[in-house]
DNA sequence: GCCAACGTTGGC
DNA sequence: GCCAACGTTGGC
């Protein structure tokens, strides 16, 4: 099984809102770069466990656990002409785009913010989020690394 | 194939 | 709202 962190503004969706979808699964749509999509479709599987991180909020840390629910498939709205997430390059038969079904586990006890995590640089080395400009939207989780930042969880601010 | 221009991301 | 970092696009 592996772990991996997936980006998301809360504004737009959240744990919150995963939680509350009736089945609690939700399709990870509108991924546009194509090292986000390679690790969706070429390395995800059922059943492994993602933290979701919520992005552009005024605390951007880790706030949930969810869990890949589907294989990935190609992402629709790349079809649609109304969706902001259309490709007119993309052909059903040749689909660019694809994405994974989340299925939500759990909020943190406490989330752990970024700050945190950036205080920890040396049980963190080599964590992609927190590498120098990095906008990744899914990223791997190494195992370390994700038992460490569970550790944080219940721990509230490190300062 | 280079690289400047552009759009997006995302912390602050 | 600012802006740095990054990925993509497109002219040449």
């Amino acid at each position: 099984m592996a772990y991996w962190l997936m980006k998301s503004e809360p504004e737009a969706f959240g744990i919150d809102a995963l939680k509350a979808r009736p089945r609690q699964i939700e399709p990870w749509d509108g991924v546009r770069n194509y090292l986000a999509r390679n690790y969706m479709r070429d390395r995800m599987n059922v059943g492994d466990l993602a933290f979701m991180y919520h992005s552009n909020c005024e605390e951007p840390g880790i706030y949930g656990i969810m869990e890949i629910a589907t294989p990935a498939y190609p992402d629709p709205s790349q079809f649609d002409r109304k969706s902001k997430h259309y490709d007119a390059a993309a052909r059903p038969e040749e689909p660019r785009w694809y994405l994974v079904d989340v299925r939500y586990k759990r909020h943190l006890a406490r989330p752990v913010p970024l700050a945190n995590l950036r205080a920890q640089t040396e049980r963190l080395k080599g964590f992609k989020l927190l590498a120098p400009g990095s906008r990744l939207s899914v990223m791997p989780v190494s195992p370390e690394h994700w038992e460490f930042i569970l550790a944080l969880e219940g721990t509230g601010s490190m300062r």
